[in-house]
DNA sequence: ATAGGGTTAG
């Protein structure tokens, strides 16, 4: 390695040489460790000589990339120390490492000591800030710095760099994204203002998207005039957040038209646009539909990609069309294309809900082949797949497999198991296996578990038990929901415990949880029969009974 | 900086 002490004194250049070697490997090809690097820099710093910013910044984006921000902090502290030069980007470097770990506590630290050390930062710097706020839905924080880059606030801790479009566009998203579109139009109004900041197209893309998220389409189409009116022209992303968001709000049709209209003015569908209305009509049920789009894609010379193929997998194995569904599988790798594991799972349950046990087999070999490993979900498809037809047997193998294999079962694992036990009436087993997954295997037990449970004591008339089950839940924090009292009053109605189930009612208001319609059909039978009709009205004032049919 | 699929237990 390089020494200060060689023959002719050391300079940046120097430094430099060194680093730009060891950042990757040494003329030697050894690879070199960072703390090599960080101790180059040390040494050479205290010589009073320093690396350029390029190469700090490339030591610090590498640390950070590896995990190391700690060691980058370090590194820049050093540099300060020492009295070197460290300017934005090698701090934007570290802001962007600390970012990623959500560790906004050191972002703002560091923030304070560039200004402390007189280290400018740059509109990069403040991006950043923005940006991973933004991610982390910390909106609010996101503002004050943004209040605070521009010195609107006339303290002394305002920085004067002034915003643009991007940092204008991550916040308007940032804003979308936690359903405050209408605060996202004031930052529209404000750019509009400001010189350099014109809204572009991604500006109106967030916000249409906003709108489109929350249900309001006719808003979301305003601005979508709007923008062809002031001469912001809109991009297939704008037509796909609209045909998306038209899709998810019911409005397949509307979808459709206003597809065809954009097309009409020269505006081209890609893959993206297909998925969201072969979703669609998949999901109302539509497959003719949503094959026919498919075929189009290719006269309309836009070829689908892996998710297109998914979407319609998917959509044909829950329409329970299990050989088309294979048959585009198999178009799909003819295409060139691999399955993921999702589409193996999506189809491997497909056939096991078929009860077509060689195909979900073949499926395995088929993925194995393909070095798609099997995940948690699939050994969870075929445990919940064994257990239900009462092949516990083998449903405790495949469990077996799965730890060998390294996965570790899961709460959806235990419930698949228990939930068997239960059908078929082994309620010891399935309580054994409760047991075991909450005290050994450090499994904490969830709502499903318990309303598993709940139903099924109540259906085999344990309701005492059932009813310290809830304790247990209690004990535990674990939050009872409408469908456990559910249960448990249907339990108590077929023994007619009226004052217990009083009680739960108030507990259903405790706990917030609306009584649904199946509520509702326990305890109207049941209370006006007793003469308890005022109870019942009591109970159900303040409450939107829901007309969900879940 | 902006658009699409998210599969397993009640």
């Amino acid at each position: 390695m390089l020494k200060p002490d060689s023959e002719s004194p050391p300079n940046e250049i120097t430094v430099n040489i060194a680093m730009a070697g060891l950042l990757w490997r040494d003329r030697t090809g050894r690879s070199v460790s960072d703390e090599e690097i960080i101790g180059l820099v040390s040494k050479f710093g205290e010589c009073g000589v320093f690396p350029s910013v390029v190469r700090l910044t490339q030591l610090i984006t590498k640390l950070c990339r590896t995990g190391k921000s700690d060691r980058a902090w370090d590194v820049i502290h050093n540099v300060m120390k020492l009295g070197g030069d460290v300017q934005a980007p090698s701090c934007n470097a570290l802001l962007a490492g600390l970012g990623r770990q959500q560790n906004f506590q050191k972002m703002n630290k560091l923030l304070a000591e560039m200004k402390e050390n007189g280290i400018q930062p740059d509109i990069i710097t403040f991006g950043i800030l923005v940006n991973h706020l933004c991610k982390f839905r910390r909106v609010d924080e996101a503002l004050e710095v943004f209040e605070k880059m521009s010195g609107e606030r006339e303290s002394d801790d305002g920085f004067s760099v002034k915003p643009d479009t991007i940092l204008y566009n991550t916040l308007i998203d940032g804003l979308c994204k936690v359903g405050r579109q209408e605060q996202g139009l004031g930052l529209l109004e404000k750019m509009k203002l400001e010189q350099g900041c014109a809204p572009t197209t991604a500006t109106y893309n967030c916000l249409i998207d906003g709108f489109c998220k929350s249900g309001e389409i006719g808003r979301a189409h305003e601005l979508f005039d709007q923008m062809n009116k002031e001469g912001v022209p809109p991009n297939v992303i704008t037509l796909n957040t609209l045909v998306d968001g038209m899709c998810k709000h019911g409005r397949i049709n509307s979808a459709m038209e206003f597809f065809n209209e954009m097309q009409g003015k020269g505006l081209k569908g890609n893959a993206v646009t297909y998925t969201a209305l072969i979703n669609a009509f998949c999901n109302a049920n539509n497959i003719d539909k949503a094959m026919q789009l498919f075929n189009e894609m290719s006269k309309a010379e836009c070829s689908p990609d892996a998710i297109v193929y998914y979407t319609l997998i998917s959509g044909l194995t829950q329409a329970g069309k299990l050989d088309d569904a294979s048959f585009v599988a198999t178009v799909m790798k003819k295409a060139g294309f691999c399955l993921d594991i999702m589409s193996y799972n999506i189809l491997i349950g497909g056939f096991c809900s078929k009860n077509k046990l060689d195909e979900a087999y073949e499926m395995l070999k088929e993925m194995e082949q393909a070095g798609v490993k099997p995940d948690g979900i699939t050994y969870n498809t075929l445990i919940s797949y064994f257990s239900e037809n009462g092949d516990f047997m083998t449903a405790h193998r495949v469990m077996r497999e799965m730890i060998s294999d390294r996965l570790v079962p899961t709460v959806v694992t235990y419930g698949a198991l228990i939930h068997a036990y239960c059908l078929v009436g082994k309620l010891d087993e399935a309580m054994k296996i409760f047991r075991d997954m909450s005290s050994g295997l450090r499994v904490p037990p969830n709502t499903v578990i318990y309303n598993i449970l709940v139903d099924a004591l109540c259906k085999n008339r344990k309701v005492e038990v059932a009813l310290s089950l809830m304790d247990d839940m209690k004990d535990k924090g674990v939050r009872p929901n409408t469908n456990t009292f559910n249960a448990m009053l249907k339990g108590l109605k077929e023994i007619n415990w009226l004052e217990k189930a009083f009680e739960l009612m108030d507990q259903m208001t405790e706990h917030a949880c609306n009584p649904d319609y199946i509520t509702m059909e326990i305890l109207t039978d049941w209370l006006s029969a007793v003469g308890e009709t005022e109870k019942l009205r009591s109970f159900v004032q303040g409450y939107e009974v829901s007309a969900s049919t879940a």
